[in-house]
DNA sequence: AAATAAAAATACATATGTGTCAGTTTTTGC
DNA sequence: GCAAAAACTGACACATATGTATTTTTATTT
């Protein structure tokens, strides 16, 4: 494949990432992406042939997204507890985002027939999360810095209240307060009493 | 309304809430529901317009259901522990149903842009429970039951983790283990250690 | 610049859903 | 038992999405 032919399904990935932002998953058309993309059906259908696989793009390029804010802004020497504290400042931000946040088309791509059961990214992306948080805790149990003797059960409980944050911001609003208490209490749990 | 009108309505409610809890919610057509309910298409639009309006009529149904199992379960000197128990456990019981449930189509009606805003019933119900429980907080620890200084936010802590809970079994399953660690830990938070 | 290859656009065939309405059947009241 | 009303049906007109096949445009090679 062409160099230039890359670079168009990059374009289109980038274009399409906005609809998705704007419009969820579910109602989100070929025609929509098109139209966007300022191309034609059949020119679509060249490089991509669902809806459903576009998103699996899209949510490749955010992970990548990710990965580089987080290794761009954790220094090597940074504590357990900073890094914690970094990671759910950035799920605040996420979630606090009104616009420019695909959260509201996972969701509804999490519950849309077409998803591939194969290529659950989602599930996937969850475990990885609670494993590294997991690893985390340890590590800031090690160093002194955190009290807990139940390293898997704090991650996921960590994880539960913000997917709960999560569906909650998106269906009836959640405040910088609510958000924040939690993340006091996630620390306080830990032994961390915040400012 | 005649009679017989008012019991082939409620007949239709009843219907459509199977293919809701088999199909969800975005995927349902009126189609589907009249061929359950063994009528023509033309005969459903004389009682509902969409299906929106069918499932705000199976959420009320459920509601009722769901009050009907509370107050003949609960008896008048309950303490707030075994109340909160008893619904965390309620809980549990239905994010742990295979089938039978509601809960993908309610998710997926969130997302719904046919949604009628004005009509948010599914915030309603969140703020009626933190509501409830808050008050049950509040109960308890002027009783001497439970330990707690902030009753809304532990309240509001309490719904997080049962949304996330809910969503990730949705998604990716959570055993019977992780949702009682998860209320083990709830009570703990307010004083209570479960055997 | 002509021939060839690649890319893109348009048009088509198919499928599925909605809402309505003319006609039919069933129920009801006398 | 029959006329009027109510309930119900199936087909129609419309809208929108998909995936493909044909045509047109653009780019590349010699």
């Amino acid at each position: 494949m062409s160099d230039k032919s890359e670079q168009k399904k990059k374009y289109i990935i980038e274009t399409a990432r906005e609809v998705f932002m704007e419009k969820g998953f579910k109602t989100v058309t070929m025609k929509d992406i098109v139209e966007r993309c300022n191309i034609s059906r059949g020119g679509l259908y060249l490089y991509y042939e669902s809806t459903a696989q576009i998103f699996l793009e899209v949510l490749k390029l955010e992970s990548q997204e990710a990965d580089d804010v987080f290794s761009g802004n954790i220094s090597e020497d940074a504590t357990a507890a900073e890094i914690l504290l970094f990671f759910l400042n950035e799920q605040k931000k996420e979630l606090l985002r009104k616009s420019n946040t695909l959260t509201k088309a996972i969701y509804e791509f999490y519950f849309s027939e077409e998803r591939p059961k194969k290529t659950n990214v989602i599930k996937r992306q969850f475990d990885e999360g609670v494993k590294i948080v997991e690893n985390l805790i340890r590590v800031g149990v090690e160093n002194g810095e955190f009290v807990c003797d139940d390293y898997k059960g704090t991650a996921r409980n960590i994880f539960y209240v913000l997917e709960g944050l999560k569906i909650t911001a998106q269906t009836m609003g959640v405040t910088a307060a609510m958000v924040d208490a939690e993340i006091a209490y996630i620390m306080q749990n830990l032994g961390i009493e915040l400012a």
